[in-house]
RNA sequence: GGGGUCGUAGGGUAGCUUGGUCCAUCCUACGGGCUUUGGGAGCCUGGGACCCCGGUUCAAAUCCGGGCGACCCCA
């Protein structure tokens, strides 16, 4: 009945054939987040911020079992210490915001907005880390950022503040901060695949795209319904680049001084945007199980003479399966079912029970599911185990989906035209390989406007780079990107 | 970075060209009441808006300047 919903309820524009209005409209209707007053900025509502809970639930049980502890930096970073490593500097500056007064006085000294916290925290590890028994450092907080550029928003997508996580590491060896690097990185993975059901491509960042300040960067890359690539995690190699610059020393076993090796690390609220784009449809949000807030909605369908009976009848199917699922009623009287169901779709819960007096005297339950949107009648003893496996199979099965578009549109290339068409009329990314040469690199993203996404890891090197036939030195995953 | 379009209730809009008929239209959402409830019900009723600052004018939603904000296309 997509044509009957009304303009302002439900979703009015089909995801294929206006992406990003689709986009607009899923986010600010499904209640995740809305525009402020302040450009760039964005307000998250409770059914947004409850999927950024869940990120925070599962990447704190991560934490704990690597031995990473949470702690908070100030948001304000004098302009003495944000300077100290060039490259850094020189990554960040351009959007950096700053804080010149306090009240009507000038500060003596500017404070940055933190765009993130390498240089604050480790203008501090520098005075925590000691010896070689101080180490390894594991430390993570989560924190809102601010970057200054953005021209137009999006949400979830492009804003000037947002929230994520940033880790920080200090270690003995090259080695042991290497092994960190990778156990991050592995760790956004299987969360990507186990919470938010998305499939993603592991690699290294080219010089280019690596995070500045960084020896390399390694990240897990999604590619989104409209063929851009979304940079869904990042995990950096510091080496001792900021150890140096802010002076991070330990008196090692051997007795000598040395300096530090370091990683740090991060996921932000994009994986909101990313859940959206990849698994919604002309209907709204659809959630991965293991994400969405809530997982069951009870719907009863009451008249006035047997809505007792009928609410009671919910809550016993409630009790059943609290135990194995998030599950709520809900018990509004001044909307009708029909109302709920759209509604609820439009959030994106994976399941709905429908009962009334039908189901009660039978005793069944009517069981649909928001990913295929198929409707099945259940034995109200076969329930639990339904919904258990139901639940399993929402997520399986969107993980399969996300896994299957992904591998069907990265498209493996040595041609630069049809690298260029494959870019242009938006089919998809493209794997091919690359000399190594800034130049090549350039032209691609002047003619198609795509960049080197990552270098995947366990990829052969192919041949030939696209672009001027010399000896690869890289296989590369081109495209757009967010 | 370049170009374009736009800003009227919570959302969507009419009015703007040619200033006055506008204490601003309609739909939806919201509050109250009755009624209804298996895929976005109905009737009655109430409240709610010209983005901000300045200018022109007897008179500005309408014209002019600036600001803020949003969207689209290109790099």
């Amino acid at each position: 009945m997509v044509d009957k919903r009304k303009k302002d309820l439900g979703v009015a524009v089909k995801k294929n054939e206006n992406f990003s209005e689709w986009y607009v409209q899923v986010v600010t209707r499904a209640g995740l987040a809305e525009h402020s007053p302040v450009k760039g900025c964005m307000i998250i509502k409770p059914w947004g911020y409850a999927i950024w809970e869940k990120i925070q639930q599962y990447l704190n049980n991560k934490f704990k079992e690597l031995g990473i502890e949470n702690s908070y930096f100030p948001l304000l970073i004098p302009k003495s210490i944000l300077a100290k490593e060039e490259e850094h500097v020189e990554g960040f500056v351009p959007e950096v915001a700053w804080v010149t007064k306090g009240g009507d006085k000038e500060l003596e000294e500017p404070l940055a907005i933190r765009p993130t916290s390498e240089t604050i925290m480790y203008a501090t590890f520098s005075k925590w880390i000691r010896s070689h028994r101080d180490l390894p450092l594991k430390i993570n907080q989560w924190a809102n950022i601010v970057r200054w550029e953005t021209k137009s928003t999006k949400l979830f997508l492009r804003t000037r503040e947002f929230l994520w996580q940033e880790g920080h590491t200090a270690h003995a060896t090259k080695e042991e901060a290497e092994e960190m690097v990778k156990e991050m990185l592995n760790v956004y993975e299987i969360m990507a695949k186990e919470l938010l059901a998305i499939a993603t491509i592991k690699g290294k960042k080219t010089e280019s795209e690596k995070f500045a300040g960084a020896d390399y960067t390694t990240t897990i890359e999604g590619l989104m319904p409209d063929a851009k690539a979304l940079q869904m995690g990042t995990s950096h190699l510091l080496g001792q680049n900021f150890a140096k610059a802010y002076d991070i020393k330990f008196l090692g076993e051997d007795e000598k001084e040395h300096y530090v090796w370091q990683t740090s690390w991060g996921v932000s609220t994009r994986l909101i945007g990313a859940l959206v784009m990849v698994h919604g449809d002309n209907y709204g949000l659809v959630l991965p199980p293991a994400v969405a807030p809530l997982q069951v909605i009870i719907v009863p369908i009451w008249f006035k003479d047997n809505k007792k009976e009928v609410l009671n009848y919910a809550k016993t199917i409630k009790k059943k399966i609290e135990k194995i699922s998030k599950v709520k009623i809900d018990e509004r009287d001044y909307v009708t079912p029909g109302f709920k169901f759209n509604e609820w779709e439009l959030k994106g819960v994976p399941i709905r029970i429908e009962i009334g007096m039908r189901e009660k005297e039978e005793k069944k339950a009517v069981v649909f599911r928001r990913d295929t949107r198929e409707k099945e009648t259940i034995n109200i003893e076969e329930l639990p185990s339904k919904i258990e496996s139901l639940l399993k199979e929402i997520q399986e099965n969107l993980y399969e989906k996300s896994k299957n578009y992904l591998n069907n549109h990265i498209f493996e290339t040595n041609s630069y035209d049809e690298l260029k068409e494959i870019i242009l009329e938006k089919k998809g990314a493209v794997k091919a390989g690359w000399c190594g040469k800034e130049e090549c690199e350039e032209r691609i993203k002047d003619e198609t406007t795509a960049t080197p996404r990552c270098i995947p890891f366990n990829e052969k090197v192919k041949e030939k780079c696209v672009v001027c036939g010399k000896k690869a030195k890289y296989t590369v995953i081109f495209a757009k990107a967010y």
